[in-house]
RNA sequence: CGGAAUGUAGCGCAGCCUGGUAGCGCACCUGCUUCGGGAGCAGGGGGUCGGAGGUUCGAAUCCUCUCAUUCCGACCA
């Protein structure tokens, strides 16, 4: 491609409305433009990146033995009502009537679809298992769009959905997804784990996530230092059972506590550690108020707490609700004595409190010396609060747990017969008799791998593509090109690296030199060809490496050469 | 949806408080010079000041409403 021919907008300054620096690189180098909030025009340089992702997933899809078919991005209400999730899908769901007036959605995700295709076309064991994928566009109308591609509303997805016989044979097809986005993500050059992870409004029995590691991830995730486990926070365990020691119970005293409502303000006026308060925290679930626990110097885990009560809503209460349930006004609440008959929910981590302070659902008031069992009871101990750095792990005995940040950019599920049911999606077995079909559904984000990817790798002077996604290869930058033996020699790299299948950019511009390293840089074509006229006299080029900046001055011959070898071993799988 | 902020030339911003000729940098066009890290000089084009209504002799500026965008939170394969 010739840069002069081409349509690659890069702007010097960085637009006001981008915050992350793969969106502030994204819009400069050209790649995206936007159009409404969370929709995003791709640009020709950007598009390259995002079919380069593509192909990849596609490969490593068939390789796996799933099979590419397109689905609509307009889906019936009806499909929606049956399997139960019109209702519970919420404002994401983008809804709209026809002229007839019948109710349709932009599909956010395709397991209905998929399921209604597949219960009218399987019959029989013998036509399963079966693995169908699509890369297409995506609706969500998230509340908060932000971040570029990497939350956006419309959005490119490959998702694929697997149908089989039973559960075992769903086990399979799990695995061979989760291991082809391994090496999806390891093609793509992506630093990455795969971790445990809630199911969401998808459901199904157990998914993992994988996760580009980067600061600016929107998730935290969780590892262990000695074994294997990792999972996202919304999922990862507290250890069972630890730190539980014995103490004798003292008497319980009121004590006078004026203005002091936080924890930190409890405990510092008591002269206690935080760790020796019990956070009392009001909520409520599908309109009904509950009460959780936790040690105070722990976080409420409101998806593990959602998933204990299985509510589809949970939020923080609103002030009138915690007098009502309290009978204090907010900062007082506490297990002993509650005005209104609620469920409370006691974290593991109180299993081994003894002698601790609560609030005293009594304004300017707190206990002392508060014991479970003998003031107030519980009726078992629940995993409800946020991992912290250094618990210990939930799966071996020597670890500690550690926390990064990650940019979600696949998910796998397995759905199990979620779908299959609502919809009756069934075949039959060997015996004549109908079965439901068990299912898993995985989806890779592919726009939002192409920004995880700039997240990983860019410097101060812009993007730094890996080969196997980098729109161009190479670029060539032709210094004066106004001189007729650098066109001429530039010209002939030009053809001879098109015709050795490289993808290559020729910036043929009529630029300053500077103008043309800068642009290079930005865009973040991983080698660059500079031919200028001192060297030339001797026959030779310059060959640039992005990443490590490393230059070296090589015969015409050579320096193609290299550049034909170092993208052979980039691409190789 | 709760809180906050911003909409002025393609982009980044000033002007608004204290009403009176709409400005700067980049980008763009023309010419000359320049040519290895986003050139210099000279000349030039481009703006319903987000929209509607109001106050006023007069509104980018003050008031009301509205739309959009962004940030924090809740939310979220």
């Amino acid at each position: 491609m010739r840069y002069s021919q081409y349509f690659i907008p890069t702007v010097k300054e960085t637009p006001s409305d981008a915050e992350v620096i793969s969106h502030k690189l994204m819009l400069r180098a050209g790649m995206i433009r936007k159009l409404a909030a969370g929709i995003y025009n791709y640009l020709p340089f950007g598009l390259r990146s995002i079919r380069k992702v593509e192909a990849i997933v596609r490969e490593e899809m068939n390789r796996a033995g799933a099979i590419e078919l397109l689905m609509p991005a307009v889906q019936p209400a009806e499909l929606w009502k049956e399997s139960g999730r019109w209702e519970f899908y919420g404002k994401e769901l983008l809804r709209f009537n026809d002229r007839k007036d019948a109710e349709f959605c932009m599909g956010p995700t395709h397991e209905e679809v998929i399921t209604d295709l597949i219960r009218k076309e399987v019959r029989s064991y013998r036509q399963l298992p079966i693995n169908l994928y699509q890369i297409q566009g995506k609706f969500r109308d998230e509340i908060r769009p932000r971040f570029g591609l990497m939350r956006g509303r419309e959005f490119i997805m490959k998702d694929a959905y697997s149908f089989d016989v039973n559960e075992a044979g769903a086990d399979v097809s799990y695995e061979k997804m989760y291991k082809a986005y391994r090496r999806i993500f390891e093609r793509c050059g992506l630093k990455f784990r795969a971790v445990e992870a809630d199911t969401g409004t998808i459901g199904g029995s157990y998914s993992h996530e994988f996760m580009v590691l980067a600061d600016s991830g929107e998730d935290a995730i969780v590892s262990c230092s000695a074994c294997e486990y990792a999972a996202n926070m919304e999922k990862a365990e507290t250890r069972k059972g630890e730190g539980i020691e014995h103490a004798d119970p003292r008497p319980m005293e009121h004590v006078s506590t004026p203005g002091q409502k936080s924890i930190e303000d409890v405990a510092t006026f008591l002269g206690v550690q935080s760790t020796q308060v019990v956070k009392t925290l009001v909520l409520v679930a599908d309109g009904e108020p509950v009460v959780a626990l936790i040690r105070g110097d722990y976080d409420l885990n409101e998806i593990k707490l959602k998933n204990h009560l299985g509510c589809a809503e949970l939020e923080m209460a609103e002030d009138d609700v915690v007098v009502k349930v309290t009978g204090a006004p907010t900062g007082y609440a506490g297990p002993v004595g509650l005005a209104a008959k609620v469920k409370v929910v006691a974290d593991l981590s109180l299993e081994g409190m003894h002698n601790f302070v609560t609030g005293a659902n009594a304004a300017d008031t707190h206990l002392k010396n508060v014991n479970i069992g003998r003031d107030f009871s519980v009726s078992g101990f629940v995993d409800i609060r946020n991992v912290v750095i250094g618990d210990a792990c939930p799966r071996c005995d020597s670890g500690k747990l550690e926390i990064w940040r990650g940019i979600e950019v696949g998910h796998v599920f397995k759905l199990g017969t979620k779908y299959s049911k609502a919809l009756k999606a069934t075949f039959l077995d060997a015996d004549g008799k109908e079965q439901i079909i068990f299912m898993g559904c995985y989806g890779i984000g592919v726009g939002r791998t192409v920004a995880a990817c700039i997240e990983q790798n860019h410097d101060e002077n812009g993007i730094i593509f890996p080969i196997p996604i980098a729109p161009f290869q190479c670029i060539i930058s032709s210094l004066s090109a106004k001189e007729d033996e650098v066109k001429a020699a530039s010209e002939s790299i030009y053809q001879e690296l098109l015709g050795a299948g490289i993808e290559v950019l020729l910036d043929d511009r009529d630029e300053r030199p500077g103008f043309k390293f800068k642009d290079a840089d930005l865009i973040g074509i991983p080698l660059r060809i500079v031919v200028g006229a001192k060297a030339l006299a001797e026959g030779k080029v310059e060959l640039k490496e992005r990443r490590s900046g490393e230059v070296e001055v090589l015969p015409i011959a050579d320096a193609i050469a290299k550049v034909k070898a170092a993208v052979k071993e980039a691409l190789q799988v």
